[in-house]
DNA sequence: GGCATGTTCAACCTTTCGGTTGAGCTTCCC
DNA sequence: GGGAAGCTCAACCGAAAGGTTGAACATGCC
């Protein structure tokens, strides 16, 4: 089914989910502070972790009355084969995707750690 | 701007546009033939080469009354960084692009060559 | 029990998307 | 010149995306 790339690729193509999926590769975190840094509801946010995960992009586990969101790499790799197919990419580059984050996302890169 | 990724991830969003492209990975098309194995209308197929060609992922160039359609790879590069960030992929694989390429387009992979 | 916290659900609205059809514009060919 | 071939444009349509608000529903805490 091409419904996996599809869901996969339509979540990236947001802007905000892009972002979002930025801060959980730094850490899991609770959809509240997921929300935090956006200006937008929580219910907006919520329904961007509905098709994060509904793409396999990222799992939610509740723990008490609190929701972790996790990335999930893996959902990319089919998604990245399909992408280097075309274009003979290089390796791995973590100093462009930092680059990236900031200049693309906004989304400060961290560069501690 | 974040626009450019925005456009590239909403592009490979639609099956349609995938199986486009994985047509021009083979050879430069002529946008009638482009829409031969599409069960939609020469304009369908036209607007989705827009949206493709507005990505940069496609270039058209004019030939007489031909219009020819060819893959333009580059485009892709920073949205595989930016997705390699998240994954740690293994480089290049053809063998699972054509398995990719025949399971979720439907579009034979060209083993000739 | 009762209230605050954390999150989702449901209904709604507007904009975009993916398709259609029909008209229009070039370009080639006789 | 005139017709066919090769597109694109414009108007339209239904469905999906992305947001809002308000209600609902668990859970933790006093």
């Amino acid at each position: 089914m091409s419904d996996d790339l599809d869901t996969v690729f339509a979540a990236l193509a947001d802007p905000t989910r892009r972002a979002i999926l930025a801060m959980l590769l730094e850490d899991d975190m609770a959809v509240t502070d997921v929300a935090e840094p956006f200006d937008m509801s929580l219910a907006a946010i919520s329904k961007h972790l509905s098709i994060l995960a509904r793409a396999g992009l990222i799992s939610r586990e509740r723990r008490g009355r609190v929701t972790w969101c996790k990335l999930e790499p893996d959902a990319l790799r089919a998604a990245s084969v399909w992408m280097q197919g075309f274009g003979q990419f290089d390796r791995l580059d973590f100093d462009a995707f930092e680059r990236f984050l900031e200049r693309e996302l906004g989304v400060p890169a961290n560069d501690a750690e």
